[in-house]
DNA sequence: ACCGATGATGTTAGCGATAACACCTGTCAG
DNA sequence: CTGACAGGTGTTATCGCTAACATCATCGGT
């Protein structure tokens, strides 16, 4: 009985087969430069004649080191944290690695701490924590300092590294897009007040007010569902002097569509809305919305290439990267009645 | 100069400072019973005082095996998928397994059979493929046969382990309660036609209606997006006999609303509309759409347990799970105008 | 009082890679 | 012609764990 089928071939098997020393493979396999090319042939051949496959467990063993990041983000199938880890793991996948994900059902410290822990297990050669409220951001105290990380729509104000959309510039474009249509002042309903994004949100959209000497309504506040912009959208549905509306995501701005829609006010021809993500669908909600549509992917490549360079370097030069988002102009805004 | 601050704590060093040998320590970590009460108190102490934290690739490398999950997944941020893999990360982290995410950008035989290469490497446990479509599940064929595999919303015809939802169960409520509302047919608009999923919503849809004897309109075939949704709404809206449409997923159903909008054609008075998937934002839509909410945290309870269960025992006993969907009732159906 | 079974522990040998060093061979400057 | 040096290769130690076996008390049954 041939008992081999049992085991993966290992490096020695390949040595044997190759006529050479396991160094010799291992050398192969990691491009030094002092290898004869016809017997770095050789070898290349009787690896792809075994199917030889290297062990990364033992490689890790040895170096002390992974191919393996660590991300920590919510359970949630938010539009935005998804495609943002979506295109992350893509793109460490192109670069050669794996990527752990960590879910967390909700983002308190003590729930953040686990999940790192169990990246720390795994010996992550780095570490990406989503971050968007302060609950998350306060949790990232308890993360030793010689572990990259990355965080990712986390609190400006910390000096960890950081990638972010530029949440205040969105803001600001819609809000005076709005204005520019000839809106006297613009309402806002805002995200969950702890999340940075909302914060950063409400922020560019009173400094547009500000600048152009507009009225600065109160807040409606809300979290990120339809539901919360639907019962926004029914008491500001109700004040006739509202004519523009800048909800903080798009759902939220399908919520105020409707209560608009349930209360007679046409959007845009008594009420404009614009909405922040661009969802593939808000093309068509009823009027298709104007929002500002933020780069996931663009968010994606600078986290991997921060986390990257602390990884081989230690640290990085330009440890903060900020992501502009553009304005997507469609139905949902229009002059006030 | 104490060089020792470089080092992680490893099994020796707790054992030289609990007194024991470092076999010991590795006992009281693996739960054996043979171990003093009071010898398993003191090494737990030790591991707290120290900080130590076991070496995974070490014992991965002597065991052979990882608490590595791969999974094989779509570039994609459609609501099934991403709603299943931030599930399945949940459940499979509560485990005690890590799972690595390979993102594909199409689902063709060769960007499958690259992620599931990459996988192996890592020596994964086992692996989830999301294989929604033919070309997907084709690539399940070069997979080899010990490598323990499930494969989620895959092809119900092939006879891998795998977990769905019970599409077919889902699309002939929907298309039921539609003809039991009054309609003396029902239209369908499908997904992409190589998914199936979508074929197994036309498959339930196409029984109801013979069950019924109902008349059997041509499909009209889309894909999965709000654009084609409405892009079918707006030929459908142009038919004044067509009263009832069971869109195959909410997406699709968004588009179909705004076209019957566009026209004139108001759901549900005079149109009305079923959807799939319960997308958070549906019972937003104008109006609140009916649709056909399936379970992905029971599918990915069952893909879980169904994995582990091959891992630890070689095969599972009942190798293929279905989920039943549930109708959800809103505002977008009504009797026949 | 003796013996084998049992429990609690220690000792040793790997797992499969890389690192460090040793060892040959040529080549070329002096 | 010789020695230093570099290129190409092999040998050995090591990473941190678990498996397998060895060892030594303790204990109950005859």
């Amino acid at each position: 009985m041939d008992q081999k089928i049992t085991r993966d071939p290992a490096m020695t098997d390949v040595a044997r087969l190759a006529g050479v020393s396991h160094q010799t493979v291992s050398r192969v396999l990691n491009d030094h430069p002092n290898v004869r090319e016809q017997t770095r042939l050789r070898v290349r051949a009787a690896i792809k004649e075994l199917g030889y496959r290297p062990n990364r467990a033992a490689r890790a063993l040895v170096t002390g080191k992974t191919q393996l990041i660590g991300v920590v983000a919510q359970n949630s199938t938010l539009y935005g944290p998804a495609s943002l880890l979506s295109a992350f793991e893509e793109a460490a996948g192109e670069a050669g690695f794996a990527v752990s994900v960590g879910r967390v059902k909700v983002l308190d410290r003590e729930s953040i701490a686990a999940a790192v822990e169990r990246h720390r297990d795994q010996r992550v050669a780095g570490i990406v924590v989503i971050a968007p409220n302060s609950s998350a951001a306060d949790a990232l105290a308890d993360i030793p300092a010689e572990l990259p990380l990355v965080t990712v729509d986390g609190d400006p104000d910390r000096p960890t590294p950081l990638v972010t959309v530029d949440q205040g510039a969105g803001a600001y474009d819609a809000t005076t897009h709005l204005l520019e249509a000839g809106h006297s002042t613009v309402w806002h309903v805002s995200g969950p007040t702890d999340w940075f994004d909302a914060a950063g949100r409400v922020h560019g959209w009173r400094r547009a007010l500000e600048i152009h000497n507009a009225e600065v309504p109160p807040v409606v506040a809300a979290d990120w569902s339809a539901a919360a912009g639907y019962k926004a959208g029914q008491m500001l549905a109700r004040m006739p002097e509202v004519t523009a509306v800048f909800a903080s995501n798009d759902h939220l701005a399908l919520g105020v569509l409707r209560a608009m829609y349930e209360r007679g006010r046409r959007v845009p021809h008594d009420v404009s809305v614009v909405g922040f993500d661009d969802v593939p669908e808000a093309e068509f909600f009823i009027p298709p919305l104007t929002t500002v549509r933020p780069d996931f992917a663009a968010v994606a490549r600078e986290t991997l290439s921060l986390l990257l360079e602390q990884v081989s370097e230690g640290e990085s030069a330009q440890p903060r990267r900020t992501i502009e988002p553009t304005l997507v102009l469609r139905k949902s805004v229009g002059p006030p009645a």
